[in-house]
Order: structure tokens, then C-alpha cells, then sequence
DNA sequence: GCTCTGTATTGACGTTCATCGATATTCCGA
DNA sequence: TCGGAATATCGATGAACGTCAATACAGAGC
């Protein structure tokens, strides 16, 4: 289904998780299906929790929307494991990607899945 | 700290928890704080469930945005201590309000809240 | 090669959660 | 007043979750 072959590595890497294609309509127009449902609760409990958004925050507020992991674990103040176990859930969750240099690993917001997974909320 | 006293029954009931104030600004411009991401995450774990999330729909999707108990238990195909739990859940972090009337309970959605729990993430 | 540094993974522990059956409560009708 | 129906609460159980210490892995520099 998804197609990476004729993408540069970067640019794959960078886009990967990037179709966070909305999973739904708005919940109020019309009743979500049991499917739907289960994907919506996946994605909104990768962000109910509160170290989970305040890294999102981090890196969403930061410059290019990116930043290393060790920036992240002084401000969360949580171990070092537990952060990387965090960023890992919301990687899964397609709000993160991730690409390394060197030794550090930089985190960066998938544009848009943010707005994505509010969308079925939103009324107006 | 709950004042019904000097209000109509059904009014107080409808605007008890209606005051879904947002807590905080968008995540993509500042870090969001530590006690702001708890309150943020309280409310998103209360809809990061795929029960709850088909219940606050089919009540949304309602006349009125409103449902009885009794038509709320055999779309979701869980027991009725279970549903009922659910919604006591959705209750307590303000998307629904609970009037009886007779024997039945009815909920309703609670204008604006999903909107509010939205507006965090959205970015335009 | 070796060591050091940054990050990911593993394993374990205590807590929270979703679910149900049984029971309590509330209200209506006979 | 009694019985029945609709809903809420209680208690228990198994699964999922958040956290950390210990360990493994990967890249840079010597």
C-alpha cells in the first residue's frame, strides 16, 4: 500500500508517516463506524498523555518543527528510556518521524497529522 | 460546590458542565506546561476510546444531539454497566450532560466541548 | 581494534483501565 | 403497596499502560 521505491531515502524517511489521512467525518454529522472508531481511539490515546504532549509541543514549537532527544529529557524530566518509549508510541502513531545524525536522533512533526486527527472533532 | 438550588431542574442539569473552557493555545506555537498537558490529556484519554468515541457520536449524530440509554446499548454491543460507565466517563469530563425523564436517562452533547478539545491541536 | 556518548530495547513492577455479573436505586403502573 | 423496567453502582478480573534500571546497539574519535 505504501509506496517508498522511487523516493530518495531522506525524503522517505521525512514522508513515510506522512498520509495521516483522515480517518472519518465529523462525529456529529453522522454516527462513526466500529472500524473508524478503533483507528480514531488508536491515534487520539498516542496523544492522551500528558509527557506524550508536552514532547509533541517541544518539537512542534520548535525550529523547522524538530528536535534532538536530548533536548527532550531535561524538560519532561523523565528518564531517558522512558522518553525514547514515548516518542517511539508517537512515531507509530504517524505524528513523528525520525532521522538520525550521527550519533543524536532528531525528532520532527508530521505536518498536518495533527490537524488530522482533530479533524473528526471539529464541527465548524 | 455543585448550586442547583435556585435553578429550574432541567436547566441546571444542562448547563452544569457546559463551560468547556480551553486549556491552553495551540501546541505548534509555544510549549504547552505541565499542568496544562495533564488537563489536555484528561480529556483526550476520555475520548481515546473506540466505545466511547461511537457513543459521543451517536448521541452527536442525534435529534438534538440528544440519546436515551436505552438506544445506546445495542449500537455499541457492550453490557449495560458497561455503557453506562462510559458515559458517566464522558460526563465527568464535560462532552455530556444526563437528564432524566421518567425512568429514562437521556444524554446530550455538550455544545462546543468537542470543538474546545480540539482546538489545541489545530494549527489554522 | 577500543572507548565513550547518545539512543533504543528489554524485563520487571505497580497502577490504571475496560469489562462483566450481581446488586442497588429510582420511577412508573397496576 | 407491590412488581417490573431502566439505569447506576459495586466488586472482581484480566489486559494494557507508564515508569525505571539494566543492558544492548550504533556511531564518532582515538
Amino acid at each position: 500500500m505504501t509506496d517508498l521505491t522511487l523516493v530518495p531515502r531522506d525524503e522517505a524517511i521525512d514522508t513515510a508517516a506522512a498520509a495521516p489521512a483522515a480517518c472519518c467525518g465529523p462525529l456529529t454529522r453522522e454516527t462513526i463506524s466500529a472500524d473508524d472508531a478503533e483507528v480514531f481511539a488508536r491515534r487520539l490515546k498516542a496523544l492522551a498523555d500528558p509527557a506524550r504532549l508536552r514532547l509533541v509541543s517541544i518539537v512542534a514549537a520548535s525550529d523547522g518543527q524538530e528536535a534532538c532527544v536530548c533536548d527532550l529529557i531535561e524538560p519532561v524530566g523523565l528518564s531517558q528510556p522512558t522518553v525514547s518509549h514515548h516518542l517511539k508510541i508517537l512515531m507509530d502513531a504517524g505524528f513523528l518521524t525520525r532521522s538520525k545524525r550521527g550519533t543524536w536522533a532528531y525528532y520532527k512533526l508530521v505536518p498536518g497529522s495533527l490537524d488530522a486527527a482533530a479533524a473528526p472533532l471539529v464541527t465548524v
